[in-house]
DNA sequence: TTGAAAGCGCTAACAC
DNA sequence: GTGTTAGCGCTTTCAA
């Protein structure tokens, strides 16, 4: 830190010094030399550990800087044993979903002085075990998993192998990790609770492949849940499943339509098939809310950027990115238990689609 | 590799080998010991280097599963100086732009075995500061660097000091690395034209303010360029700036209504820009493209999840991300040039708005 | 307040 | 084919 000033303060009389070692990065043997100390002082000055007298604090500081001296982390990491290093693995970065929650991961672990490595694991198990694995060798300091919820026995011996993992956004059944999930299934009810109230009763809920088994599940039991409440009768021709939306958003609402069935809401499980959804009804001719009522989930920024904006469930991604974040960090440092279980409400958000 | 499936395949008769070592990760020195080998040999059987006998190689792989042993990153990146961790600062990951730009570093750093850590730098330079300073610290093989494309001393100072350095989708006045850009000029001046062909004439140009100087500068040059062939007036009046529209949404296109400058056409120096002033019209009963036509630039994928899609220049993300990506490795492990050029090339899409 | 020295886990000469 | 050993750059006892 304070080599870090010392260093911008002196740019124009860095350089003289700087290179009469051959083009390597100095190291802290090179700054011991140059102050004329021996290392260990220097590191002390280096990490603050303090008991420097002033003189030689100031000779070393002066020596790093025009060294341009720069502590090796990665010789550091292995001596302390640690890294500062999290891995947070997630299907897809390009789902805003995700991005998200990464931008608010990512925001809490700097905070506390760690970095993100970002893991798109494409929503493959197997990818997910490669991720872990180079994590667990990249010794990671702990590992924050967006799971797509499906259980693997490598996924069970990797989570179990003694890292610290927190999973976020949803479970995976037999594992028994740390984990920050939102209330997927209150949320869900709350939202069909309300297309019910004014008056919808024939509510599709439209979900992606390309999503959590768990997170989803719970918020199927939701929409029936709020069904059973209102006694609105369950018709399993109302639920559509449609391919990832990001990579073909045609198909979604166009099954439904194509069903016959007639509908006069919908419930989709997140908000890119809610939107996916709206896009497909209005080129088919129907008025959002006019004719149909749409509701997602998670309340994306994006989907405020329409006119009207989507109705939606906030699952508060950004809390949910610094609950976990914050779990996480306190295993990794030995002071939080393991196995704890973590719920961020989420609530609906009307915007003018229902 | 060889050494994880072996693991795999007996995770039952795993456990009661695995801990009499007490609960630390085993490591070179356990496996050898209980192969009965030197170190070397089990190195060379971890590394496939070769030249190890089939029985001891079994042997050693034996031992590799029994104790769960997993080479440790940190050890050999301080070795063999090279952690194969890449470093790519965005301005956003929640902005979708980075995030499909992420997304495809992040799959081709893996093709080829490395990772990435991901940063936000918020759009301060401060930041970008601080994360290249992380980086370098943490011994990255190479950065990514998604700058805001504002000049400054420690920049400078940072990029130039032996780390290779790639600088994607923007340029920095007055650094000189290597760098991947898109047509950004030629991209405007098409998408500007085709408006003027359609037979608008009063085009505005909205930017915003979370945009990198430089691609920013270059596509409202192209837009420049385009009326001047066509000899339409450039009327400063119809250029018009705009808060970050991921926080706000919501001045977009007001600004350009209340003035009360006549207009038929946008272009918008990105695509959330153009979203979030399509919002604004329609919420102000203009229709789109009825009224005023729009065009966008970048084309991510959301663009295309309304009803009509939205009319865009694609600016191949996936594509800059990868080519980027492939040079910085190039550069970090020697054979690439430093300070190369690569244009992207940019094309009009042709969504609903206009 | 300072320094010497051991050692984190690994690779790569080099010797056998 | 296999083993011995030095050392990557750092932190941290321990002694002085």
């Amino acid at each position: 830190m304070q080599a870090e000033s010392a260093f911008q303060g002196t740019p124009a009389m860095a350089e003289p010094f700087a290179r009469d070692l051959r083009d390597r990065p100095a190291t802290i043997k090179d700054v011991a030399k140059l102050a004329n100390v021996s290392i260990s002082t220097v590191s002390r000055v280096v990490n603050q550990t303090g008991g420097v007298s002033d003189e030689l604090t100031l000779r070393i500081e002066g020596a790093i800087s025009a060294l341009r001296y720069r502590s090796n982390g990665v010789a550091r990491a292995l001596r302390v044993n640690a890294t500062r290093l999290l891995g947070f693995i997630v299907p897809s970065v390009a789902n805003p979903t995700f991005g998200a929650l990464a931008q608010s991961v990512e925001q809490t672990a700097n905070e506390r002085g760690y970095s993100t490595i970002l893991c798109n694991s494409g929503g493959s198990v197997d990818n997910e075990v490669r991720y872990l694995r180079l994590l667990i060798k990249q010794q990671a300091d702990g590992i924050l998993f967006n799971s797509m919820g499906i259980y693997d026995q490598r996924l069970a011996n990797l989570t179990n192998s003694g890292i610290p993992v927190v999973v976020v956004g949803r479970k995976i059944p037999g594992l028994p990790t740390t984990n920050v999930t939102t209330n997927n299934r209150q949320g869900a009810f709350d939202a069909v609770s309300y297309l019910i109230n004014k008056g919808h009763r024939r509510i599709a809920f439209v979900f992606g492949v390309y999503e959590s088994a768990t997170a989803l599940e719970d918020r199927y039991d939701g929409y029936k849940d709020a069904l059973r409440q209102y006694r609105v009768p369950f018709d399993e021709r109302l639920v559509v499943k449609v391919p990832n939306v990001l990579d073909s958003a045609e198909e979604a609402a166009r099954r439904l339509i194509d069903s016959g069935v007639a509908f006069d809401g919908v419930f989709a499980s997140n908000d890119l098939i809610a939107l996916s959804v709206i896009k497909n009804l209005e080129r088919m001719g129907f008025r959002v809310p006019n004719d149909v009522c749409v509701m997602g989930y998670d309340m994306i920024p994006f989907s405020q950027m329409r006119y009207p904006a989507l109705s939606t469930v906030d699952s508060h991604l950004d809390q949910l990115g610094r609950e976990a974040t914050i779990q996480l960090i306190g295993l990794a440092e030995g002071m939080a238990d393991n196995h704890s279980e973590t719920v961020v409400k989420s609530e609906i958000v009307l915007g003018g689609t229902a």
